[in-house]
DNA sequence: ATGGCTCCCCTTGGGAGA
C-alpha cells in the first residue's frame, strides 16, 4: 500500500502535474495541502475519472487540504480540534482501508516571533493533543503531511541561513520532537537514517539547481506500524517539471493491514 | 539589507508562502 503527500500549492493551477504525478507513481491514497481552493471549486471530477475518491476541506485563496483514495474514504473528522476559532483549513482525517489517515498542514509561522508564530505552536499543542487520543484507539495510524517543520540540522541546506525562520525556531524542533515522543515514527527518516532528504525547494535563488532544500513534509506512524514500514522516498524529478509546486511529492509503502 | 519566484485574489498591486 502506498501513501503519499503533496503540497500542490494551488490543485487548479496544477491539476495537470497532479494527474501525470498520480498515473506515474499510482499511490494507494495521496494527502494534499495548499489546494488553495474554496469547496466548490476543487476539481473532483477530473480526480475521479483518474481513478481516485476524494474528500476535501478548502477555503477561498489560501491553505486547504484533501485526501485521494483508490478505495472508499470515510471521513471522521474535518478540522483539527481544540480552537472553534480556528477558521484555517488546514485538517482532514478519514478511516481508509483499516487504517485512520491524518492530513495535515501546519502553519508557517513565520515571521517569528509573533502572532503567527504564537499560532503555529497552538497549532502543534492542539495536534500533540488530538494524536494522543488517535493512539489511545488502538488503530493503525498515520499523520501525513506539509508540518512547517525541519527537525533537524540534516533536513537543510544551511542551518545557519534559518536560525531566525519559525520552521526552525528551537520551538517549533522541541514540539515536534514531544510529538514524536508519543511514540510516532518519521517513516521517510527511520529509512534514510543518516542521508540528506529534502522535500521542498523555494522558487527563489535557483534553490532546486543548487539542492538547496528543507525536509518539510513527513509521515509520523503510530507504534503498531513501525515494523510495517517497506519503503520510502521522494519524487525529486517531479519538482523539475514545468510549473511544479515547490514541495516534491513523497511517498511511502507499507504492509497492507486488515 | 533587499530581492529573487509563484500562487491566489477578481487584480493590474498585495498578501502569503518558507
Amino acid at each position: 500500500m502506498i501513501l503519499s503527500t503533496y503540497n500542490i500549492n494551488g490543485v487548479n493551477g496544477r491539476i495537470e502535474i497532479l494527474l501525470k504525478w498520480l498515473k506515474e507513481r499510482s499511490p494507494d491514497v495521496v494527502c494534499l495541502q495548499e489546494i488553495k481552493c474554496q469547496d466548490k471549486d476543487f476539481p473532483a471530477k477530473k480526480l475521479k475519472e483518474a481513478g481516485y475518491f476524494a474528500i476535501w476541506q478548502g477555503q477561498k485563496s489560501w491553505n486547504g487540504v484533501a485526501i485521494l483514495s483508490k478505495t472508499e474514504i470515510k471521513e471522521t473528522k474535518r478540522g483539527l480540534p481544540g480552537d472553534p476559532a480556528d477558521d484555517h483549513s488546514r485538517y482532514i482525517e478519514a478511516f481508509i482501508g483499516g487504517l485512520i489517515i491524518g492530513c495535515i498542514y501546519l502553519p508557517n509561522g513565520n515571521p517569528a516571533p509573533g502572532p503567527k508564530f504564537e499560532y503555529k505552536l497552538k497549532w502543534l499543542k492542539r495536534l500533540t493533543a488530538h494524536s494522543k487520543k488517535l493512539l489511545s484507539f488502538g488503530i493503525p495510524t498515520i499523520l501525513i503531511g506539509d508540518y512547517n517543520v525541519i527537525p533537524t540540522d540534516l533536513d537543510l541546506y544551511n542551518p545557519d541561513r534559518f536560525r531566525d525562520n519559525a520552521l526552525f525556531f528551537p520551538e517549533s524542533k522541541k514540539a515536534y520532537k514531544k510529538l514524536l515522543a508519543l511514540g510516532w515514527t518519521d517513516a521517510i527518516r527511520t529509512l534514510y537514517p543518516d542521508e540528506i532528504i529534502y522535500t521542498f525547494y523555494d522558487y527563489l535563488r535557483n534553490a532546486f539547481g543548487r539542492n538547496a532544500g528543507l525536509r518539510l513534509d513527513h509521515f509520523l506512524l503510530s507504534p503498531d506500524l513501525s515494523d510495517k514500514l517497506i519503503d520510502g522516498g521522494v519524487d525529486k524529478h517531479v519538482r523539475g517539471w514545468q510549473g511544479a509546486s515547490d514541495h516534491c511529492p513523497v511517498w511511502i509503502e507499507i504492509q497492507p493491514t486488515k
